[in-house]
DNA sequence: CGTACCTTTGACATTTCTCAAGTCCCGTGG
DNA sequence: CCACGGGACTTGAGAAATGTCAAAGGTACG
């Protein structure tokens, strides 16, 4: 799988900044590591569903390695791609019993999961990691937020730019960039069909603001992305 | 400001479910009560802003009644209005020190407002509010996932049914339901334009299944609205 | 080396947006 | 009580963006 070790690797330096991927010692990271402290670890193949929609919501999930991705779909297949989740990145909050959304896996992967009414036991007892879990829920509402935005107001054209800007940022700002999803999965994230998808990143590339060097491989190049 | 006296009421019955919505008294709903109790009362206008972005979040809000809208705003001025909070709603969660989003009165309104440091102090202490809150922000994530699959995914018809569709379950289903944000609130909440609003609602008339009496006054036919 | 899947490209259809008038409703003032 | 003014809403015509359908390229893997 072309790059997809950038998204395996668990003994490494994961290329992304969203923290502690995988590390097993205390690392500052309080609802990480608890999970990793209470979880046990689960690994799943490309397009293994996690869970399903409707399934009984008992565990929460944090991202070991790899890249997982949750999506809603309606009865005719329509189907939208909430978001993608990286090393070190927690879901699987819910409300109810039951799972609203699903989660697959984007590449292999591993996950760590934990009884969901262990850890909210946890978290009463454990203020620290009570309001570690209510940031980590406050910050999904805030990017959720970010996303209706994109999905409500923006062309195809800042659409794009903004997850190549994500995805940028989430690999420090490298220069080359690696896209571990297909195009119909940032297509059906991003609210657009896989042919703009791919038409808008050839026009990003015409225009100069990206280089492809493969499909899921991009050069930003001397042009930063804008906002 | 025609039938805007229902979201004002305080002392009768709301026409909404969204569950006590102005009760002083003790009634089950543990966050509800809390913030009306430590909680201070203020009321604003039409359209007046009860906090912008990137002000300081030290507070949290809860509705008694009128109707408020909390919004996203580009530099050029395209608007996102991500979710419209009734009686008994609570919103206001933010992760950092700083708002993320803005919230503007759609209706006249007061709200109970609560030092966020305090009610999350609270929460520490009382397990049962924390997990309200706790129910109240998964809850949220709920619906705005739901409401991507309608940005990313849904026909201009289906947004405008599936809108009205909520309006009328908060308002008990009742047959003649009613619109208290206009036309652009409405496009800028469905990521469309207040044309494609104002003609989609036409054609809904047209085909038998609602029926407009006045503007902010809608009729769900006998024909039901179908999700 | 062939197969299968993913991606890109092309031509055309459709939806939604944009711009521009109208129309309606409601409050105000004569 | 009626005329007026202004904002909100509706409607129309044409433009633009995006979607659909179809086919051709690429690339990885067996």
């Amino acid at each position: 799988m072309l790059n997809s070790h950038l998204y395996e690797a668990a003994d490494g330096v994961s290329p992304y900044v969203a923290g502690n991927a995988a590390a097993p010692e205390m690392s500052g990271d309080v609802l990480g590591d608890t999970l990793a402290m209470m979880g046990s670890a689960m690994s799943f193949e490309r397009n293994e569903e996690l869970f399903a929609e409707e399934e009984p919501a008992d565990y929460v999930y944090k991202v070991v390695s790899g890249v997982v991705r949750t999506c809603k779909f309606l009865e005719d297949g329509r189907r939208q791609i909430g978001e993608f989740h990286f090393p070190g990145d927690v879901f699987g909050f819910e409300p109810c019993a039951n799972h609203t959304f699903s989660a697959e896996a984007v590449t292999p992967c591993r996950v760590v999961i934990v009884k969901r009414a262990a850890l909210m036991a946890a978290a009463g007892r454990d203020a620290e990691l009570g309001s570690a879990l209510w940031i980590a829920a406050t910050r999904e509402l805030g990017r959720l937020h970010e996303h209706m935005v994109l999905l409500g107001r923006k062309s195809a054209r800042e659409r794009v730019m903004a997850f190549l800007a994500s995805a940028a940022e989430r690999q420090c700002d490298a220069a080359v960039i690696d896209i571990p999803m297909s195009r119909q999965d940032i297509a059906d994230h991003l609210g657009l069909t896989i042919e703009t998808v791919s038409r808008t990143m050839t026009q990003l590339q015409e225009t100069g603001a990206i280089s492809l060097e493969g499909s899921r491989r991009v050069r930003v190049g001397p042009v930063r992305l804008a906002a």
